[in-house]
DNA sequence: GGTCAACATAGACGTGTGTCGATTCCGCTG
DNA sequence: CAGCGGAATCGACACACGTCTATGTTGACC
């Protein structure tokens, strides 16, 4: 009965109109998205044998210098999509399956998706 | 067989890593996403009766100029993200919900959405 | 036709962003 | 300990972005 008509980008919990706060929190998520270099980058991780790849797998596929490289990973990292830990030599980055799940939410959300019509089951996002 | 892990961020027919050129057009969309009076202005568009809502009901939900308002449609307008319909003096902007619902397959791959697995039924994204 | 309201465009200004080269930090290995 | 290679930080610079005021454009109405 309610979500009247294709309802996007709302609240995830209530459907509703995105808050002042929930829309500032939200943009920088979706401003670090907002560079095809992160958004290759972010393609790269989440591609590469074990969900994880070091700085020196990636530094490789862009005709950039490995300090814009460190930095491009460095805002996906403070925007929260990405993780970084440390092994030896090298640093490892993965990337945190919550998070760009739920700006995905967001921009759909989550029992009235548009691509396929599920019987609601009532699981929630993970963590 | 395929997906051999929480694989996001990835050409939505592929399942690969992004091209160069996917990033660039879809880093395009993102980056209007990114700014959080555009994604207000996208919440109160999606959530305004009717799923329209004309400038001057959105003028209103700002502490900015009109100008600005009018600045941050035509960025949404021009990422594809809304069109904007003019009906005698008001002009109305409507999401555009194909625009959104591929931004969020980039972001979780379809047949393999975190939140809920649905039985494969091969339905595609409408239009 | 004149006037008014809604909306868009133009120009200006301060701030943020992407990139670089140079340097520094960290951990391995002789 | 010295040296080396991987990665982060720093400082600089050109450009893009968000916002404003002022002005233009469009359609309705008297």
């Amino acid at each position: 009965m309610s979500i009247p008509l294709p309802l996007l980008i709302s609240s995830a919990a209530t459907h509703q109109a995105l808050s002042a706060d929930e829309a500032v929190e939200l943009a920088a998520a979706f401003k670090a998205l907002g560079d095809p270099v992160r958004l290759r980058l972010l393609s790269l991780i989440a591609a590469h044998e074990g969900g994880e790849a070091c700085v020196c797998d990636l530094t490789g596929a862009f005709a950039l210098s490995q300090p814009t490289i460190s930095h491009h990973l460095k805002v996906l990292r403070d925007a929260g999509l990405v993780r970084s830990e440390r092994r030896a030599t090298w640093v490892y980055y993965r990337v945190r399956p919550e998070a760009i799940a739920l700006l995905a939410t967001v921009l759909v959300p989550g029992d009235a998706p548009l691509r396929s019509t599920c019987p609601p089951d009532g699981s929630d996002l993970p963590a």
